[in-house]
RNA sequence: GCGCUCUUAGCUCAGUUGGUAGAGCAGCGCUUUUACACAGCGAAGGUCGGGGGUUCGAAUCCCUCAGGGCGCACCA
């Protein structure tokens, strides 16, 4: 709707601002026009097809409902950067998934039947329980793409991608075929953290801890044993087989090497006492009931001293072993049963209250009971040959480990992590970092590409040939195919144009709560494969809290949903409101009354527009500057620089703000008023100068504007007259396919 | 226990490489034939958590103390 005559101005602008009747045609519009493929771009002459790519593949959503305030975040930085970069001319993707979350999709449906059906997963079987749960993720992967329109994201949906879909399958067996091979991935029968509600092993990454008072119970086996130890655990102790001391404790080095027989609650048990560095002497009495089979420390120790690891607590967290006062019942049950025995024999020499972390279940809310289970792992210490690396300190075809891998990348800066104090965390984790079980005994997700027939054991992209091949049941960590996700969604791994062209992705953006299970995954599973990197820059956001700062959840009922953000100040204001003021990093408030005072600046642009439009004539189209006019166009373009700068440098929150600090403070509040008496002036020269001055701020300012509100600034520039910039047109109506005022 | 981080105006927070502090909201006064009341103009408001150091100069760098938040841990 481009103007010809002068002073005319639309009619809906002489209304204010209403985003939710603007908002969705222009979406329609940017995504009927097929620029959110950066191929069109080419084809239109647009971008130029030398140009340098820019890449950012989208954290996908988990399918396990809708998107909330941190999922907005990370597509309103995204989109910025994105519709930034791809006005600056580079040849830009961002390419659109969703991840399905395994153990948490499932669980989020088993717990919707249990509640409306009152039947387990066991009860429904696995083909009925996996068509529940693919109908379920459907549903929610419906919602997550509306929801992310609704936000105005740019992504190219023609190369949307899903972690559980054909192409992605591929990628994950492939891998772990290779992982296989080098001796990486391996079936070890080890201690694990089991889930007993959730009936699966999970990873060190899905425990939460939550703080708890315990009781601490000091103790002796019986009244002739030597040592008295300490358990917050006494159910456990029928599965003891040692006590271990340091070996420098003067106090009981005369028992060490000694062993006992005893009848512990009507259980024998054989004693062994034996002295290992990781008894600390200061803790309780200094001595240590080891329990192999149901604690990862005391495997250890039984590792080091060849000891036997009697299995005392079933998957079901009840106990196997005992007389008729023991066997069968639940841990807490047997807790009571044992320390009652220990009271009638007087063997108690302590109880006291302590403050402990206990160990749960991230999705399912469970007690983790460590368990010796068959599983499959990732050898993260193995030593293997890596044959063609780009990375940096690791030669081509030279041995490394997959800690080496996540080290170095990060360590040489060849990743570079924003804020950089997140860095120290990551080596950190990385220091504490053990073998990853990626088991699970899950129905949804990939199956673990295994196949046994008798002692016979095949692994590969597909079943074998032949009679009798049973795969095995377990499915694998979500991770395990989340961690290939940039280059996975690029085709790999057959050789495509796409990875090609757009890997290593430019940019990872995302919240930092998913450093380790994520980001740190993705760097081993690109440089095991590829010997290169995933992306180069991380960009972390922080989380997204309510007024109060508390984190937003359903269930405290203060979680904001974005599209009825979007109904009610329109997305551009959310987009704004969640940038400004919140650096990199770091948690951030958001309230309605932050969204409400954008929704004002989407309508005083507004103001803006009609105010310039209706002082505009087209003869002034070609007019020269004044000197003063020229000073003002000359300040805004050091603005524009700066934020530029700032953007390019992940500084979103102090662009926003400069922008908006512009715009209305100078823009607005001084340049306008000023113009008035000069667009009255009867000088022809000053008045069509300021004209076409003010034409060309407003045209550039929303120029700018447009990645953090891209909808307000393109309902705009379709009422600009053109040619109002000074930095050149592209042959569209769109200003999303428009250059960048700057050029450096 | 190890590590990271925060403490700046009443509230919520910015402050890139050190150059005597900024925004939004709230609040105060004024303004309604004004592009915009989803507004404008004006005023007020901070010894940048305490202490010490480096420096010509510190909100910014170093040390230390206090309090909050978070992560990790083999938490018996």
């Amino acid at each position: 709707m481009n103007l010809s005559t002068s002073g005319q101005i639309p009619e809906k602008l002489l209304k204010p601002y209403d985003p939710v009747t603007e908002e969705p045609g222009i979406y329609t519009k940017w995504e009927q026009s097929g620029y959110f493929t950066p191929e069109n771009m080419i084809k239109d002459g647009l971008t130029a097809p030398d140009a340098e790519s820019f890449s950012i593949v989208l954290p996908p959503p988990n399918v396990t409902g809708v998107l909330h305030m941190g999922h907005a975040m990370m597509i309103t930085v995204e989109d910025i950067l994105i519709r930034y970069k791809r006005m600056r001319g580079f040849r830009t993707l961002w390419l659109p998934g969703t991840d399905h979350a395994a153990i948490a999709t499932q669980s989020k449906v088993e717990k919707e039947i249990q509640k409306k059906e009152g039947k387990s997963r066991y009860d429904l079987g696995r083909d009925e329980l996996l068509r529940r749960v693919n109908e379920f993720a459907q549903d929610s992967h419906d919602t997550i793409v509306n929801q992310m329109k609704v936000m105005g994201a740019s992504c190219d949906w023609s190369r949307e991608a899903f972690t559980l879909d054909e192409v992605r399958t591929k990628a994950v067996r492939t891998v772990f075929k290779k992982m296989y091979d080098d001796g990486l991935i391996y079936r070890g029968h080890k201690i694990v953290n089991w889930d007993p509600k959730g009936q699966t092993t999970i990873s060190d990454d899905e425990i939460v801890y939550e703080a708890r008072k315990a009781t601490l119970y000091t103790f002796k086996y019986s009244k002739d044993f030597p040592i008295a130890i300490s358990t917050t655990r006494p159910e456990t102790k029928v599965g003891d087989v040692a006590v271990a001391v340091h070996p420098s404790d003067e106090r009981y080095a005369q028992y060490v090497g000694k062993e006992y027989d005893i009848v512990f609650c009507g259980t024998p048990i054989h004693i062994k006492v034996i002295a290992d560095d990781a008894v600390e002497k200061d803790f309780g009495t200094g001595a240590l009931g080891v329990t192999p089979a149901h604690s990862v420390i005391d495997w250890e120790i039984a590792d080091r001293h060849d000891l036997p690891r009697p299995q005392v607590i079933n998957e079901y967290a009840k106990m196997t072993v005992g007389d008729e006062r023991l066997l069968g019942k639940k841990v807490l049950e047997a807790r009571d049963v044992i320390v009652n025995y220990l009271k009638e024999e007087g063997l108690i020499e302590k109880e006291e209250v302590i403050d402990q972390n206990v160990a749960t279940a991230e999705r399912t809310g469970g007690i983790i009971e460590p368990l010796p289970k068959l599983q499959w792992f990732i050898d993260v210490n193995k030593p293997f040959t890596l044959e063609h690396s780009d990375i940096d300190t690791i030669a081509s075809g030279s041995q490394t480990t997959l800690k080496e891998i996540m080290r170095a990348t990060v360590g040489t800066g060849q990743i570079n992590i924003i804020p950089d104090y997140f860095t120290k965390t990551y080596f950190h984790w990385i220091d504490n970092l053990r073998d990853w079980c990626i088991s699970r005994q899950i129905w949804y997700g990939h199956r673990v590409p295994v196949w046994y027939k008798g002692d016979e054991i095949y692994t590969g992209i597909e079943a074998p040939e032949g009679e009798g091949w049973a795969q095995d049941e377990d499915t694998l960590d979500t991770w395990f195919s989340s961690g290939m996700w940039t280059f996975s969604t690029l085709g790999w791994p057959e050789q495509t144009e796409d990875f090609k062209i757009y890997h290593p992705t430019s940019v990872l953006e995302t919240g930092y709560d998913i450093l380790f299970p994520w980001v740190a995954r993705m760097i081993l599973m690109t440089g095991y494969n590829l010997g290169t990197i995933p992306f180069k820059d991380v960009f972390l956001h922080g989380l997204v809290r309510d007024a109060q700062g508390k984190k937003m959840s359903k269930s405290l009922g203060n979680a904001m949903d974005p599209l009825e953000i979007a109904a009610k100040y329109g997305a551009d204001a959310g987009r704004m409101a969640l940038i400004i003021g919140t650096a990199p990093g770091t948690d951030s408030k958001i309230s309605e009354d932050k969204i409400k005072g954008q929704k004002h600046f989407a309508n005083k642009i507004w103001n803006i527009t009609r105010f310039v439009l209706s002082n505009y004539s087209d003869e002034s189209a070609g007019a020269s500057l004044t000197a003063d006019d020229q000073t003002l166009l000359d300040q805004w373009h050091e603005t524009a620089t700066k934020i530029t700068a700032d953007i390019d440098n992940y500084r979103l929150h102090i662009a926003a703000e400069e922008i908006y600090q512009y715009i209305w403070t100078t823009f607005a509040d001084k340049i306008l008023e000023e113009s008035k008496p000069l667009l009255a002036s009867e000088d022809a020269a000053v008045k069509q100068s300021r004209q076409r001055l003010l034409l060309t701020l407003l045209s550039e300012t929303i120029t700018v504007l447009h990645p953090f509100m891209p909808f307000v600034t393109e309902t705009l520039w379709d009422m600009l007259p053109r040619p109002t910039t000074s930095f050149g047109q592209a042959p569209t109506n769109l200003l999303m396919t428009q250059p960048w005022p700057i050029k450096s």
